[in-house]
DNA sequence: TCTGGGGTCCTAGGACCC
DNA sequence: TCTGGGGTCCTAGGACCC
């Protein structure tokens, strides 16, 4: 059996705990620029308050009713999310932290007749010890065990444990589009052929399913019928990419307000590449215009550059980043997002201490020269080899001289291609 | 006027090699 | 010179998740 812990409008519960004075309110967490609603309590869906719902649509809405609205705090929202995390090894020792409020927990070894009560007293447990109200629902799939959870959540039950019966009329009751791993369009060509609830997708042809959808909708085909497919990932994968993308609050057509954009977006990125002591072996840019907009001619585009080596290091990055968006830009478009992506993660550890003699002279005249166009206001760029690792760096003009800020190095992370 | 940000996985199709 | 099939690798794009 598997339970998934979920914890109940979990960026409002974090607000609470913090500041009780919102208990018993009606509270929304708005997305960054405080564009949208991401999280609401209890109160605030109540008044109608949708899940992504445009803050500008209800402002006043809000304002007539008191609703209580946030802007949102992720360096909060991640605390909370550890400590409540590192409390499910005491019922599991298999445990999946799906997303920042969710964890899959692996109950195979406890007796059926013990699961209601392990539910609850994950509830009452959690909740005691971080403040954080959760819900659980246990199923013999994962994707079973997201069905009870929504279940307990809707019902306000807490822990949500269906035998096999009451599964049947649950999967009845439930649209194909609330089904986990089923999202608009799958849920528009199923509609479209029939198949309108869980039941009807649980019990129609695999093979059918499988040629025209795939198999991540057959796996949940079979996960709906009880048979696992989704397994348990225990292990926190290493991260395969990081993005910095913003919208902007108004459209933009500027190819030099673009430009700029997306490079303090690659300085950025690769500065949090290095505090997680990461590196990419590339870099890729898009830009898209407003697709909300009706009238608004439409343009989404991106282009990917490899490094020849991975890298963390702002000046190539930037220069990667700038080339791959001069390919990308169009003009003429009102453009509304952009982002920097970085692909083929590897830890910055296996990075450094490759060998001088795989350091390609190219790469380092360019670095140089990369050096030289951000950097040069610095003083002079330097390349230092030494110990078989690469050190890039830039020595101060005279006139920025000072006894705190002589030599700046930054070291230059070097991989195979 | 104002509509999030950060991820993963799967597949089709092209390039290339034998 | 033309022909063919099968395998692998890579990438872009689409779909999904919270």
């Amino acid at each position: 059996m598997y339970a998934l812990v979920d914890c109940n409008c979990f960026f409002v519960s974090c607000e609470r705990v913090f500041n009780p004075r919102l208990k018993g309110k009606p509270v929304v967490v708005l997305s960054n620029n405080d564009g949208c609603a991401i999280s609401r309590s209890d109160e605030a869906k109540a008044l109608g308050i949708a899940m992504g719902a445009p803050y500008f649509k209800f402002r006043n809405l809000a304002r007539k009713n008191n609703i209580f609205c946030l802007s949102s705090n992720y360096e909060l929202y991640g605390d909370m999310s550890r400590r409540v995390m590192s409390m499910f090894d005491r019922w599991s020792p298999e445990v999946e932290v799906y997303s920042i409020d969710e964890a899959f927990l692996g109950l195979r070894n406890l007796p059926p007749e013990q699961l209601s009560e392990t539910a609850r007293d994950i509830c009452a447990t959690v909740k005691q010890w971080t403040g954080i109200p959760v819900s659980v629902g246990i199923g013999p799939t994962k994707t079973l065990a997201k069905v009870a959870n929504e279940t307990a959540k809707r019902e306000k039950i807490g822990g949500c444990v269906p035998s096999s019966s009451e599964i049947s009329s649950l999967l009845t009751a439930l649209p194909v589009e609330k089904i986990w791993g089923i999202g608009r369009n799958l849920s528009k060509w199923l509609h479209d052929r029939d198949i309108h609830t869980a039941l009807n997708l649980r019990d129609s042809d695999t093979r059918w399913i499988r040629k025209h959808l795939g198999v991540s909708v057959e796996r949940t085909v079979m996960e709906l019928r009880g048979t696992p497919c989704i397994p348990m990932d225990c292990h926190p994968k290493d991260q395969k990419a990081m993005v910095h993308a913003r919208s902007f609050g108004r459209r933009v057509e500027s190819r030099e307000e673009l430009r700029s954009a997306v490079a303090s977006y690659a300085e950025l990125v690769s500065a949090k590449l290095r505090r997680e002591g990461l590196a990419a072996g590339g870099v890729s840019v898009y830009l898209s215009t407003d697709f909300h907009s009706e009238q608004d001619a439409q343009y989404h585009g991106s282009e990917t550059l490899p490094f020849p080596v991975a890298t963390n290091f702002t000046p190539e990055v930037l220069e990667y980043a700038l080339k791959a968006f001069d390919k990308v830009f169009r003009r003429g478009f009102r453009y509304k997002k952009a982002g920097v992506l970085m692909l083929a993660l590897v830890p910055q550890t296996e990075v450094q201490g490759e060998l001088f003699d795989q350091v390609d002279r190219n790469k380092a005249a360019r670095l140089m020269s990369a050096l030289d166009g951000v950097h040069i206001r610095h003083g002079e760029p330097l390349l230092h080899f030494a110990a078989g690792n690469m050190t890039a760096g830039w020595k101060p003009r005279k006139e920025n001289r000072s006894p705190r800020y002589t030599t700046c190095w930054m070291e230059l992370p070097i991989a195979r291609a």
